[in-house]
DNA sequence: TCTGGGGTCCTAGGACCC
DNA sequence: TCTGGGGTCCTAGGACCC
């Protein structure tokens, strides 16, 4: 039995969430991040910003160079998150399969719905015009019989697109991409589908099994499927968190000392306080600091018994700390991960198990 | 141009156990 | 004395995504 998957992507989410709060930036480009002094990156840019070649990821201070009319804005979170919420409720209204990716993004399983809307295209209208009314905002959606075609085609109908792939039609659909369309695909394995002579989806969907060994080694044939159109995955409807982590950027590099100290503190408090609040706590705690070349390491420690503690995280953080720092280092990055999460009470739970 | 912050998943080597 | 193979857990690094 075919399915029917809706992939709905907001467009330039967090700048179009500050374009509808403040009508004056409506109409004009919009950078959403943190300050260039702060060497601060681009979260988000409206439509009118990307005119100027301004992306994603991007240096802030290139950004505003290359855009100086542009109207910076720092993140509001949770603002982003209340508004996401608001849409992600209207999607379960439509079904209630909803896999939600990040905030702006998700997959909805329609399958059971499609006929009842009067067919996809008749759904996909309506739940454009219920973000609009819900959320204010628009959203680019993309329909096809499996995830990673619906995701294509949300992408490539950007902004305020419908894009519908019939049954039969997902290879041809496809084929002609480069392969960096695919999820999963990035810089360093499309070099290396580069080298074997592979640059579309087309090229990668008939590759020989054998010239896939070396980009993606025992995953490549799942990438051979993808690329051919097939992808069987069901939606996820519910995610158990892995970890939950902070780090600085400094604006500028600190060497070890008190301050580095006390930016460590502050940093284990704000992980702390959100595994209480997310009622788990962390078996393995691992500290990560960036030099100020970028050199980027970590460095993790596991213990039986879980912790949801900011002295106590702040404790483990130090110690791992202490082992690597040399003097004359300076580091321009701070952070703490806890990842081995456990439901608080599971421990109880464990005791009673064991006898 | 000078590189954020939140994550997930994978790999590879080593310790340890049976 | 020299040699297994499977399984699990841990650590470090890295690719990738939004």
């Amino acid at each position: 039995m075919s399915r029917t998957i809706v992939h709905a992507d907001l467009d330039a989410f967090f700048a179009a969430v500050e374009q509808m709060d403040r009508p004056e930036l409506r109409g004009t480009p919009v950078v959403v991040g943190g300050a260039p002094a702060a060497r601060g990156v681009v979260a988000a840019a409206s439509y009118e910003a990307r005119r100027f070649g301004v992306r994603s990821a991007m240096a802030m201070s290139r950004a505003l160079r290359l855009c100086p009319k542009a109207v910076r804005v720092s993140p509001r979170f949770d603002r982003y998150a209340e508004v996401s919420r608001r849409v992600m409720a209207t999607f379960r209204s439509v079904t209630p399969l909803v896999e939600p990716l990040s905030l702006d993004e998700a997959f909805l399983d329609v399958t059971e719905q499609v006929e009842r809307y009067g067919g996809p295209e008749a759904l996909a209208r309506q739940l454009k015009a219920e973000v609009k009314g819900n959320a204010g905002l628009t959203v680019s959606i993309g329909v096809a019989s499996n995830k990673t075609v619906a995701k294509i085609a949300s992408d490539m109908g950007k902004p305020d697109g419908l894009i519908i792939v019939p049954i039969g039609r997902e290879a041809g659909f496809l084929e002609p991409l480069p392969v960096r369309a695919l999820w999963g695909i990035g810089p360093k394995a499309e070099a290396a589908l580069a080298v074997a002579g592979i640059h579309t989806v087309g090229q990668l969907a008939g590759a020989d099994p054998s010239a896939l060994e070396r980009p993606f080694g025992s995953r490549g044939g799942i990438f051979r499927r993808m690329a051919q159109g097939l992808d069987e995955r069901p939606l996820e409807t519910e995610h158990r968190r892995q970890s939950v982590g902070a780090e600085t950027t400094f604006p500028n590099d600190l060497a070890d000392g008190p301050e580095l100290c006390a930016q460590l503190g502050r940093i284990a408090a704000g992980v702390a306080r959100r595994l209480t609040r997310g009622r788990v706590k962390a078996r393995t705690v691992a500290l990560k600091l960036r030099y100020s070349d970028f050199r980027t390491i970590t460095r993790q420690t596991s213990r039986a018994d879980p912790t949801d503690d900011a002295d106590e995280i702040r404790g483990r953080a130090e110690s791992l700390l202490a082992k690597v720092v040399s003097p004359g280092d300076r580091f321009r990055l701070l952070g703490i991960n806890c990842s081995g999460l456990e439901e608080d009470g599971k421990e109880e739970q464990l005791r009673l198990w064991q006898r």
